[in-house]
RNA sequence: CGGGGCGUGGCGCAGUUUGGCUAGCGCGCUACAAUGGGGUUGUAGAGGUCGACGGUUCAAGUCCGUCCGCCCCGACCA
């Protein structure tokens, strides 16, 4: 429960992140290198992402289920772009009950493989179709530089499978499922994000085409914060999954696969936290108030605390996350500042001169100092909390809008690419999505592609991309990215 | 794997250059008391194989050698 001050946000932005996730509890370092153990304030926070998500794939139909942690080396060989993706980052197991294995077991660092497997007994017919399904699970990729939530050896997520009869139904699922992504983060982690198409060399290995929602995060760094992907026939005549269709023939099914994964709670952490610590929008906050007591002595103590469980016990009826802070052994002003290091969007306090006034002091996290400090009747409460709880959320996707759009700049060529880049912003610029010019643009300025974002007019003929001298494709964002 | 940095109570560090007495400091932790509308204060306490191994020396946290681990910057990535 230490609770000391966070590293300024400006002057180490790294150093800032790491204090912020430790000194809210949110997690740590594991013995394992690059593992992370989530703690339960952290997790709560996950399965407020969960949820989120949960609701809406329910909502669209999909289905949940359990596929094995083991995956057959020669599962992961079926599709040859696929191994090679992955080979670099997978953890490979060689022994069992103190024998060597006939064959090794790879610790799954995605599912497409057994899923196609299953997928191919699951199929018969075009009635099967399409199969919607998704897993909650864990995976490993064997990653050299790792940092909490962003990039860990071993992460949490959902990884989606769908089978479907066409390559348009296919291709359907795959933005509809970019399109859950982007909703998710925009109406509940108040993110803005882009969608965008992935260049080639970005995609998924295996995949025909890749999208992703890319998200600012406070020094203007690209988060790629969740993936849909349209895997063709790859995996499908891979692993053999084919139905009969309506004139008795056999035909390879067309799948898709999309992830969102424990890096988006490291998003909601770098996109929203200030130099007081995290700033949780209040729809995925695990606890949406914080209530602080304050009293001199215990005269004062029972009459606050009269008012304190009768505020509370309204709101809770209400449905919201409150947590009552009866701490006796620190200070009021040290419970300030403490809630607003875990990020927690409303503070409400009571004190003596409240209960005389038969008032509440409220406290939003959103807006710092005195103008996010307001008195409400005690008879209101539920109105003014959850009034104010809407305005803090919705504050707060306004911020980050603001704050990005700010920093998107159109460029025309790299010397203009450069300097955005080097003053933090992202540049959208006209590509051919190729290696070479991907090359030179990370050696001149370390910004990557991060995608063609989806909403862009087609380019009047004759667009070259300014690197290569070729024919662009579209017009990409550049940034510097996680 | 390349470049840089660091290993000293739970955490953050000083001490190492120039070897010397009982290894210090801050935070946290334990106990008691006062305090309490923005990170309280006092008193008393607990807690250490100085990363590991070997060497030099009357004497090593400090010098030498080997090894191990971690962090940051690159390449790779949700």
């Amino acid at each position: 429960m230490a609770s000391q001050g966070v590293t300024p946000r400006a002057e180490d932005y790294s150093r800032w992140y790491t204090d912020v996730v430790q000194k809210a509890d949110l997690a740590d370092y594991a013995p394992v290198r690059g593992c992370m153990i989530i703690k339960p304030y952290g997790y709560e926070l996950w399965e407020a992402v969960k949820n989120g998500l949960d609701k809406r794939f329910k909502a669209t139909g999909h289905k949940n289920a359990y596929f094995p942690l083991l995956i057959p080396m020669s599962f992961m060989k079926k599709e040859a772009e696929h191994v090679e993706g992955f080979a670099p980052e997978l953890a490979v197991v060689t022994h069992g009950g103190g024998e060597e294995l006939d064959e090794p077991l790879v610790v799954r660092p995605t599912s497409e493989t057994v899923i196609g497997y299953a997928f191919s007994q699951w199929i018969q017919s075009y009635r099967d179709l399409p199969l919607l399904i998704n897993q909650w699970a864990n995976v490993v990729r064997w990653e050299l530089r790792t940092r909490l939530f962003l990039r860990t050896l071993e992460f949490l997520w959902q990884e989606g499978h769908t089978a479907h009869a066409t390559r348009e139904e296919a291709q359907e699922e795959t933005l509809r499922m970019l399109d859950i992504y982007a909703d998710f983060a925009t109406n509940d982690a108040a993110i803005p994000v882009i969608k965008g198409r992935k260049s080639n060399q970005e995609k998924f290995a295996g995949a025909e085409v890749t999208y992703a929602i890319e998200a600012m995060m406070g020094n203007k760094w690209a988060l790629q914060s969740g993936t849909s992907h349209n895997l063709g026939q790859g995996f499908a005549k891979a692993f053999d999954i084919k139905y009969l269709d309506k004139n008795n023939e056999q035909q390879y099914c067309w799948t898709t696969s999309w992830g969102m994964s424990t890096r988006m709670v490291g998003a909601i952490i770098m996109a929203h936290g200030d130099d007081k610590g995290l700033r949780l929008p209040p729809r995925l906050a695990p606890i949406q108030v914080a209530v602080v007591p304050i009293y001199k002595n215990d005269e004062e103590k029972s009459k606050v605390m009269d008012v304190v469980l009768r505020v509370s016990e309204t709101l809770l009826t209400l449905g919201l996350r409150v947590h009552i802070d009866d701490r006796e052994d620190v200070t009021p002003g040290f419970k300030f500042n403490d809630w607003e290091l875990r990020g927690v969007p409303v503070r409400l306090e009571v004190g003596p001169k409240d209960v005389e006034k038969n008032s509440v002091m409220l406290v939003r996290r959103d807006i710092a100092g005195k103008a996010g400090k307001e008195s409400a009747p005690q008879d209101d409460v539920v109105r003014s909390v959850t009034s104010l709880l809407n305005k803090v959320q919705t504050n707060m996707l306004k911020q980050a809008t603001e704050f990005r759009d700010a920093n998107l700049h159109e460029v025309a060529n790299l010397k203009e690419l450069k300097k955005v880049i080097d003053e933090g912003g992202w540049g959208l610029m006209p590509y051919d999505g190729s290696a070479e010019a991907e090359e030179k643009i990370r050696e001149e300025t370390k910004a990557t592609p991060r995608c063609f974002p989806l909403d862009q007019e087609p380019l009047p003929d004759g667009t070259k991309c300014p690197i290569t001298g070729r024919d662009a494709v579209g017009k990409a964002y550049f940034a510097r990215a996680y």
